[in-house]
DNA sequence: ATAGTATTTAGATAAACATCTAAATACTTT
DNA sequence: AAAGTATTTAGATGTTTATCTAAATACTAT
């Protein structure tokens, strides 16, 4: 779980899931994408691979790589249990 | 945007956050739940602070710190865009 | 004003991380 | 099998970041 906000801690990772999120693409068109090198590019892929919030399959010379949103909903449950209900916001606090 | 999600990067920060989705906490009481020193505790809590994921209030000799739970509806609304039709995944993908 | 408590600031250090170039691997096509 | 294309691995480098100790600031109570 941490290693899942450690890797949407990274600006060119979230833009690569935006990018999935449109539609599977290979490893060289998500590259196109950036001005870095294919190599960084791969690393950030391997970066979200490990953590399943992408994935990936060998298509002859190409790889694919497409968006698992499974693991997106544990994040979520995350985020929905800090905004459930700190008493002291219920209400405004006192002066 | 990206400092926020920088500083949820970090597990001592999410942590924090979930002692005060609880109820508020002077720098004190928050440091008293981990074994770091004062200095680093504040040093996180400042780094929440500049995200605006927590505010302060000084009362006397005491900071009190509250989360404020506005910044994370922009977060979310991340999460809901990625998680929103990868048309690939409409039906599963061809072999 | 002095001593005590709460918190932050400053500066240093080590670990983690993003990025690069060069080289390796894997597949395709001639 | 040789050449070309796609992708990853290896190794190096500079930057960022988490953490510490020591010191400063701010408030409270004697």
């Amino acid at each position: 779980m941490n290693e899942v906000f450690k890797a949407l801690a990274d600006p060119t990772r979230r833009q690569i899931l935006d990018l999935l999120k449109n539609r599977d693409m290979t490893a060289g068109e998500i590259s196109d994408h950036f001005q870095m090198t294919k190599p960084t590019i791969s690393h950030h892929l391997n970066t979200l691979k490990k953590t399943e919030l992408i994935q990936d399959e060998k298509r002859g010379q190409y790889v694919i790589y497409s968006i698992n949103t499974t693991v997106f909903q544990d994040v979520m449950n995350w985020f929905f249990g800090v905004m459930q209900s700190n008493p002291n916001h219920k209400g405004e606090n006192e002066k």
